[in-house]
DNA sequence: CATAAAATTGAACGATGGTTCAGTTTCTGA
DNA sequence: TCAGAAACTGAACCATCGTTCAATTTTATG
């Protein structure tokens, strides 16, 4: 969680010097990581070129190499970390004792702030195929693991019987669906904000396999407090 | 409908000559379109290439202008075609007089036929923001439409009482991204058959906001013949 | 301050992809 | 049968993109 750049290359290949510079180039390293980040969302990862992200990160084209091994290795990085926060995010939610709809809720909320929020958000891990093959299997074991994560939610809910019985795996991909194609409308000058669409679409998405759903309430717009 | 070609550039550019020419020709521009939509299925819009969708349509390179202007001809004419046909199947569904629930069910099921099946499917539509600017214009007005025509229904059927008051904007949204999400999982040697997956992503979204929906029936695994 | 390592640069390379075009083959209609 | 149009070909062009590298500047440390 905290280092993972030890994983592969790091800058140069001599031993380490000094603590400090190794703490500056690390911090650089997630600059950069960021910035690769911001344009993969904003270009898509296909039409994200070197240039652009190392113009979007300060420094020169050449320079990126100096940090990375390369495009396949910053968008690994990306993918990784997302999914790592929403692996957890998912853990946490179901070691909870809330009631299993609050749990989906809550795997909802974060899923929509890891890759709509303006400052943490990226959606570089919903290319996987943009990755290179040696480095995928990785990457779609942990997207694999987060499905399960969300199918298991949904099959406890069902046990208990909060749940009306139903095929949690096409569920659990259709709640999926809703959320990861969020990215393709939601814009952040918008009407609604990042958490308000979660509401909503929490509400609704949960509603549709609640056992004894209310009658009335589903996402009626903004009940208080519009933006932000 | 019938005719999309006359839309752009045609063949040549001198004066058309005999009926029967014309008519082969213009299959023959049916074919190219019909590889392109698989080519661009099957890798992505971004990764075909001009070479990989003459090879489809059993064409040379160079052959394939004669034809098409471009890339972004043969994009556009795939997504305004598949389009069409889906905001033909929602105007179908809006004017029919069965229940609104069932009119939705019946989009949903056009749908995900239009996108998934093996011949009549394609996914091009789905990659907007790789057309030309130029081009882009009259797909969105389209997609927007489609759109439009989806929370439409959603809010006819909460005014009939049908459905439970909600965000129709937020809801459409959601189902329209579950639905277009099928096409990075669905798989056609899988376990479920196009139309399994339709009943179940159906019965699942519509429950979702059913002013009364049923307490058990929720898309339980195929409840008699599985596949086809 | 000096020196070596770390960091940085920008031009250039090779591959790829969309597109063009001069030339060739095939087909149509009189 | 035979022009002339239509259909077709494949090599080449040009832009772009990921990447490399020799050379230069900056920084850390004795």
């Amino acid at each position: 969680m905290v280092q993972f750049l030890n994983k592969s290359s790091n800058p140069g290949s001599g031993k380490t010097v000094s603590e400090r510079m190794r703490r500056k180039s690390e911090a650089r390293r997630l600059d950069i990581l960021h910035a690769a980040a911001r344009v993969f969302r904003r270009s898509g990862v296909a039409a994200a070129g070197m240039r652009e992200i190392a113009e979007e990160a300060d420094l020169s084209p050449g320079n990126l190499y100096y940090y990375f091994s390369g495009k396949d290795e910053l968008l690994f990085f990306c993918q990784d970390r997302t999914l790592d926060r929403m692996l957890e995010a998912a853990e946490t939610a179901r070691a909870s004792t809330i009631p299993v709809g609050d749990q989906l809720r809550a795997v909802i909320r974060a899923h929509l702030h890891y890759t709509l929020d303006e400052l943490e958000g990226a959606t570089a891990h919903l290319e996987i195929d943009m990755l290179a093959e040696n480095l995928r299997r990785g990457i779609i074991d942990k997207r694999d693991k987060y499905e399960l994560a969300v199918r298991a939610l949904i099959t406890k809910g069902v046990k208990r019987g909060e749940f009306a019985p139903c095929d949690a795996a096409l569920v659990a991909r259709a709640i999926l669906g809703a959320l990861n194609w969020t990215v393709r409308w939601y814009r952040p000058d918008g009407a609604q904000s990042v958490s308000a669409i979660a509401e909503g679409l929490a509400n609704y998405l949960v509603r549709g396999i609640a056992a004894h759903p209310q009658e009335t309430t589903v996402p009626v717009r903004a009940q208080s407090g519009g933006r932000k």
